[in-house]
DNA sequence: GTCTATATCCAGATAGAC
DNA sequence: GTCTATCTGGATATAGAC
């Protein structure tokens, strides 16, 4: 009765620390770039020496499938606090809503989360499952909205990837694509449901 | 009347060794990933020294602007070498065909022109005058088709981007999302052009 | 848990001989 | 034009003391 409490509270402080380097990763991500990122400048911003990070982390390529894996709980998170409708255009319309405007909030979460962009970077297995969790979820939404169909479901992620990309990559801070969203689900929705169901519920 | 052909030959000789760094450079990065390239590898795989590079290029960003400007002169000869048709549907069509395969066929280009996925690197202001020429003449394009509002061009760039990164980021190769340009196409075209125009001319 | 010290390797870039 | 030799600084990672 004196042990376990002791373990617990070294746990949480690990993981705790563990916490605050991943912040620090992610602020000199923003900062330099995701590929620019380095342990030397994490160890500085939470006022350590380099190789104390290895109690924490086994490798550089361990923070960024931390960072990967942490990305995208945040995005389930985030889909699993909407209110979902019923109405297919309206679930459509929320889907691409919280998935651009995740997207666009942080460029370099996006780069890590959706462009392969970091040479020799591969997703723990692990980590890759929250990967799939997300593109499950979405698929649920979209199933939820009455469609089925896989070219429609590779038409959608192309859709919703693209006013991303544009936003993040063009027009970061903006909302030269972000105002696009409910315009282009119209669109994809007159095609792939007909026009029948109601269009401007905003 | 004998120093001008020495000039002239001694010109043509540097400017064949800059392609042959370029080619070099580029099989380097679709290799081992555009951020991965190193001077090093490029040097040794046309057999001279590193230091040798320098009397062609002054840095390793002026070979990535090079890499930039010659991937956006490709695009721009692509375009030219199109014979254009008059139907709105049509030049949409060939100009989605254009970009995309263009995009599919090297991964490593497609990141270098269309995502800013190196730190620190910027065009210079004449090989970024090239990729304003390319969105210039996709403009053109698009007017040609009947179309001018800037809101439907951005839906566009939009629609055309997602396939593209959809295509080189998660299906490398094959064909997933290339299949889907005319579908994506129409579904564009009847939302900006309306229905009227034929769509099954394939 | 954190440190110092260090290993190892790589990078881009420059000086100056030939 | 290309070389050797070198500079300078960066990186990730490990060994082992405390």
């Amino acid at each position: 009765m004196v042990v376990a409490p002791n373990r617990d509270r070294r746990a949480e402080r690990r993981e705790s620390t563990r916490l605050e380097i991943l912040e620090a990763a992610w602020e000199l991500a923003r900062a330099n770039g995701l590929a620019g990122l380095s342990l030397r400048d994490v160890a500085a911003s939470i006022g350590i020496r380099p190789p104390s990070l290895y109690w924490y982390f086994n490798s550089k390529h361990a923070i960024y499938d931390a960072m990967f894996a942490e990305g995208n709980r945040q995005l389930l998170a985030r889909l699993a606090e909407q209110k979902w409708p019923k109405d297919p255009r309206a679930i459509l319309r929320l889907c691409a809503r919280v998935f651009v405007n995740f997207s666009a909030e942080d460029a370099e979460r996006y780069q890590l989360l959706f462009q392969r962009t970091i040479p020799d970077f591969e997703p723990s297995p692990e980590s890759y499952a929250l990967a799939v969790e997300v593109f499950e979820q979405m698929r649920a939404r979209f199933a939820a909205a009455g469609l089925r169909d896989p070219v429609h479901f590779d038409m959608w992620t192309a859709l919703v990837g693209g006013l991303s990309a544009q936003q993040t990559t063009n027009d970061p801070g903006g909302h030269r694509w972000l105002r696009l969203i409910d315009e282009m689900v119209d669109m994809y929705a007159d095609h792939v449901l007909g026009t029948h169901t109601p269009r401007r519920q905003r």
